[in-house]
Formats: C-alpha cells, sequence, structure tokens
DNA sequence: GACGATTTAGACAATACTGTCTAATTTGAC
DNA sequence: GTCAAATTAGACAGTATTGTCTAAATCGTC
C-alpha cells in the first residue's frame, strides 16, 4: 500500500459506530467485509467505499475514473477490481452502503420525535435540527441527493430503492407522529401528510437551494433554520390555546 | 445538414418570444446569433444550444460527447467547433441562454404579484402557481438545478452566476412584495426575507425532492401544492381579520 | 446562374479510460 | 519462519473522446 495519507479514508465514514445514536453501523450487506473487521483486508474495502463516494460525488459516474478512485483510496486499481467486479458494481456498494447507514440514522432519529411535550417548539426544534444535521445535510444526504440527481435516470433501480427508502419513509414516518400530537390536542391539523410536507419544507426553507448550490450550512445556520420553520409551523398548526407565545417578531436573525 | 427531424429542436425553446408575457425573448449576448434571425445560420445555431442543453442535462458535462450532440442537433461535429471553440465555450453559451431566457420570464412573472388583494389567497396561489409553472419545474429550470448541481464545484464563476441571478433575486424580490403587503395590513410578517424563503418552501413544499427525483410535476399538482402552502402561509402569517375563512381540513387533495 | 460563405463527412493524432493479465511483492495466519 | 492469500505496478488491447484539418458539397445572396 502506498503511503497516501489514511486519515483522508476515515473522514467520511464514522469509524465504527453511530457518533452518538448508540446504534451500531449497519452494513447493506453487499459490499461489507465477510473478514474479520479491523483486517487490513476489511480497511482496504472501507477505504475503496470513502473514496468511490467521495470520487463519484464529486465527478459523477462518468467523471469518475478508478485510476482515481484508487490513488484516492490508497489501493491499486486491480483491487478495486477484485473486490468489486466493475465500475458498476462498486457504484452500487457505495449506494448500498450509504443508504443502509442512513437508514439507520433515521430510524435512531425518528424515536426522538416529541410524545407529548409542553415545549412543543423546543423539542421539535431539536428533533428538525437533529433531521437536518445527522440526515439531510451532512455529506452522505449531500452524496445521495447528488448522485441520484446525476445518475437517476441512468439507474432507475437505485432512483426507485432511494424514493421508498428516502423521502417516503421520512414523510410518512413524520406524518404519523404529527397524526398522534393533533390526536393529542396539540395540533390543529387536516392531513397530516400535507402537514408532514410542510413541516420538511419550512424547516429547511433555508437550504432550498443549499443542495444545489453544493455548500453546506453550519450547525448553527441548521439549528435557526429549524426554529424558524418549527415557530412557522406552529404559528399555523399549534391549537389556539397554546399559540399565543410565538410573536412574528421574535424570528432567530439569519447571519 | 441530415434529414433528422427538427422538431425536436424547438421543443426546448420558445420560438421566437415568450408564451404570453409580452416581453420579447432577452438574449445572453454571448451564445446568440449576429447574422439576421430566421436565416439558417442562426436556426442552427438555435438547434446546437438546444441539443446541447438537452444532452449535458441528461449526461453532463463529461458524459455528453460533442458528437451525441451534433447528432442530437442534426449538425456535423465541425459546424459547433466553427460556431464555439471548445466544449466549455459551448457549455458556458448554453448557461448563459438559458439564464437570459429564465430572467426575462422572472421579471414577468415577479410583475404579477398582488398588490392590494381582496382575496390575497387566490391571488398569491395564482402568483406561486406561475412561479412554479413558468420557472421553477419546467425543462429550463431543471436543466439550471441538474447543471450547477453536478458542475457548480468545477465552474465556480456558473455558481456565482446564478446565485446572484437566481435563488438570491427571487427571495428578495418577493420579500419586498411580501413586505409591502404587511405595510398594507394584510399580513403579520416579522422579517420579510425569512417569510419569503418560507413562503417558497411552503409553496413548493410536496416538489422538494421533485427535482433530484427527477421527475416533473404535473400542471394540477403545481396548483395544488401552491394553493395548500398559499393556506398554511396565510394561517400563519395573515392577519387575524382575514384568517378565519381558512380551515385546516379544507387542503386539496393530493392525488 | 455565379460566387463567396457555410456546412459536411471523414481522416487524423493525442489523450484517457476500462477491464484483463502477469510477475513480483507484501501481508497475515499458523 | 512458512506458505497461501492478497496486493501491487505495469503492460496491454479495445474503445471513446477531443479538437484539427481537408476536400467536397451546399446554401444564400446578388
Amino acid at each position: 500500500m502506498n503511503d497516501t495519507d489514511k486519515s483522508a479514508a476515515t473522514a467520511f465514514r464514522p469509524p465504527t459506530a453511530l457518533a452518538d445514536g448508540g446504534q451500531d453501523f449497519i452494513p447493506s450487506g453487499n459490499g461489507q467485509c465477510y473478514t474479520r473487521p479491523g483486517s487490513g483486508q476489511c480497511m482496504k474495502r472501507n477505504s475503496i467505499l470513502d473514496a468511490a463516494a467521495r470520487t463519484f460525488c464529486r465527478d459523477g459516474f462518468t467523471g469518475a475514473s478508478i485510476d482515481l478512485i484508487a490513488a484516492e483510496a490508497g489501493v491499486s486499481r486491480q483491487t478495486i477490481y477484485n473486490h468489486y467486479r466493475d465500475k458498476e458494481m462498486l457504484f452500487g456498494a457505495v449506494v448500498d452502503d450509504i443508504m443502509g447507514r442512513m437508514n439507520a440514522i433515521l430510524y435512531d432519529i425518528l424515536a426522538t420525535f416529541p410524545e407529548e411535550s409542553d415545549n412543543l417548539e423546543d423539542d421539535l426544534t431539536l428533533f428538525a435540527a437533529r433531521l437536518g444535521k445527522k440526515l439531510m445535510c451532512n455529506r452522505d444526504g449531500e452524496f445521495l441527493r447528488r448522485l441520484i440527481q446525476a445518475e437517476g435516470e441512468r439507474y432507475p433501480r437505485l432512483l426507485e430503492t432511494w424514493r421508498k427508502n428516502g423521502p417516503a419513509k421520512v414523510w410518512s414516518a413524520i406524518a404519523a407522529r404529527l397524526a398522534r400530537l393533533a390526536h393529542g390536542g396539540a395540533l390543529d391539523i387536516g392531513d397530516p401528510d400535507l402537514a408532514a410536507r410542510q413541516f420538511l419544507a419550512l424547516v429547511n426553507a433555508d437550504f432550498q437551494f443549499c443542495g444545489v448550490l453544493g455548500q453546506k450550512p453550519t450547525e448553527q445556520e441548521i439549528e435557526d433554520s429549524a426554529r424558524n420553520g418549527v415557530r412557522t409551523f406552529l404559528r399555523a398548526f399549534a391549537r389556539s390555546s397554546a399559540k399565543a407565545d410565538a410573536p412574528a417578531s421574535s424570528d432567530v436573525a439569519l447571519s
């Protein structure tokens, strides 16, 4: 193996487990190691997946050359062909890997949706900020958005899988939880699915074109956008008893 | 010139002027014809720009080959190199062309923002639907989003130009108009910029991942999303006198 | 119809990428 | 230390692309 730095390889992939979710990393079954984790073989496999993800994300499927991925992974080209039959298989493995990781994170976050709260604004804001930081605006989220946008037409299976596991799942999960809040009397919601879509839209209002613009918002910006979005959401949907304490003029200023 | 059909070439670009805006097409100065419009040379130039836009959008900059563009435009490769020095110049011309067209459309639509209205919901809905149909969800909008997402990092100038002429311009223009409505007493808005972002987010709530998913919504879906978004926006920001007539349960059902 | 400008098809060199193969080297388990 | 498995560097054929060049064909205008 070359002497290229290995710090880059670990920057993209969390070392072993979820940062603070407490749940183990869930491999996606396709691209993962069958040998003992921690072995050189496994590290090379991860290193390849990392470099491939970075390169595919940066240059697109066509623009990312195997040679470049190999160099970035600090691995010889032949090793890549050794692990993955061809470029398409490597691409599929990268997508599966990231989807599996994001799916696990999604369930972690959904478990923190406030059930009954005496401070709905704060709790919903925390939830929305978590969603933004760990799922939508991080590197994996950016990767999937870019790749599916760029290569979705060429790989309908990828597009279909993502649609089922991505937005649809988030939407319906949040819709169910909002409906429960409404049933409990905290919200006045007609169509929970619509409310879920609008909740997500509001909470990410400041990043609408951020994915497109290619620039990641800071944690502070995510928190501010979440706070502002939740405030407006509650102005529209909170039951009147709880509405009084959310004046329009107290929005968090955006840098 | 080949016998490839010319109907495809005109599908992407409006024949001569804006469909119904009444304002002439504004060429972007770079890629347009200096010869008499309607001449064969001009038609070839437009045909090339159209084919290039379609191909760049479908395959990305790297994936789009000059040969493919030439074939799709029904033109020989040499003709392309004759009009545009190299692939990068062609790409720049396509982007400039589309940006100029979208800019003109944007000003057309902004002129229809309701000043004083006795039916704010309907008027804002019409405005939002126009924005969606003619600017965000049409072919040009999709093109710019895709291209900037895919190639933005490689062409910072493109990214910067789009940021200035695109979202920033829409945001601030709508913010100013919302502020005027608030000043007139129709709305209760703290931060007009934030309100503008949230307005756009709500109105496009159902298409958050549509650009990513690569599928264009139908006109009906755009109208429904606009209606639902405006309803929620007014639930949150309309002055209380006008709020009563927007119950949560009357949302437009989404197919 | 004539003539200059434009377009066309094709050849061409230079470059890049994919995927295969091989022989030498390194790694890892015992 | 040994030995099998994994990895490496590099060569290689096949293919594709870019951008240039040229001679023939076509177009537009007078």
